[in-house]
DNA sequence: TTATACTTTCAGAAATTATTGAAAATAAAG
DNA sequence: CTTTATTTTCAATAATTTCTGAAAGTATAA
């Protein structure tokens, strides 16, 4: 199996950008070389094509699985595991937004809870409080805004785009 | 300079959650002490709270202030520089609203333009220029509603989350 | 069964990122 | 100027993350 150009720059071009968004190399190219192929890919076609050890490959293809990116298939007649990539948009964005969620935006309410909570309302606490219940508050808020994204059809942020201007 | 069990408690706590953002533990640990000081810190007292290293520490704070999430601040009759935290929570989330902008989305719109611009609209090349243009599509959007919410008061925020139920 | 095709795991190696600490640079005071 | 206080830089090192490849594990076919 052999890339154009071009579609080596976009899988290249997606590693590096995905880099900068703490994505790792590996899965990011990944997703991209699944996101331009027209059929689902075996492990030993990426291997090949991003010239990348197997076990690279089987732990992150399983890492776009576990986020929902892509989905292992069936080819009949064919004993190997194929994996295609979601390529709808905004499934896509969903998904991200979910694990992000789920991963960024749910661990720092449930510590700032268990801050305040415990915290006593001195005098020396004041700064401390303040500070923990205003992240807080917008933390919830920016997390319900996700959660309606999450759950919308694709309307719902082109009216939500509409709204804002 | 000695700060509370609880302080630190959430001194660390920042530091850890930072690091799941892929921002570094010193950067996330000042940041975090910064907004829970009363008064700007010098250099000497971050680095003796936190037990890091005077190079470690200048890095980061600039960091900071790079991030436009600190500001350096001159007291009166002392020679040393110190540093404060912006405590508004609104201020915060736009400074770093702007800058993720700045750094995670301009240049995934800018390298997929260019990689549109450059490929060539054959059949080998659907799946791509498809995929290149919906990703674009997208980020263009979120790029405009986060240009929004950088320019925006905190009340907009509000009647947007309200508009959405 | 046993053989074969394929997937998963994981210890060690390689690459990347963060941190130290001391030297160089800068700035204020005498 | 010269001295002293402070900040900045950066090469060396430490810590962390990613990747490899071979061995162990699974599943299908013969």
């Amino acid at each position: 199996m052999e890339l154009t150009k071009h579609q080596q720059k976009f899988v290249h071009t997606w590693g590096t950008l995905g880099t900068n968004w703490g994505i790792n190399k590996t899965m990011a190219q990944l997703h991209a070389l699944l996101m331009v192929s027209e059929k689902p890919l075996s492990t030993e076609e990426m291997m090949q094509v991003l010239q990348i050890s197997r076990g690279n490959t089987n732990m992150n293809v399983r890492a776009l699985v576990e986020w929902g990116l892509a989905n292992k298939e069936m080819v009949s007649g064919d004993r190997k595991d194929f994996y295609a990539a979601k390529k709808d948009i905004w499934v896509i964005a969903r998904q991200i937004a979910t694990q992000r969620r789920k991963r960024e935006l749910e661990p720092v309410i449930a510590a700032l809870q268990e801050l305040k909570k415990e915290t006593p309302d001195d005098k020396s606490h004041k700064e401390l409080l303040d500070r923990v219940e205003d992240i807080e508050d917008f933390s919830v808020k920016v997390d319900s805004m996700l959660e309606k994204f999450v759950k919308s059809d694709e309307n719902w942020f082109y009216k939500v785009l509409l709204k804002l201007v």
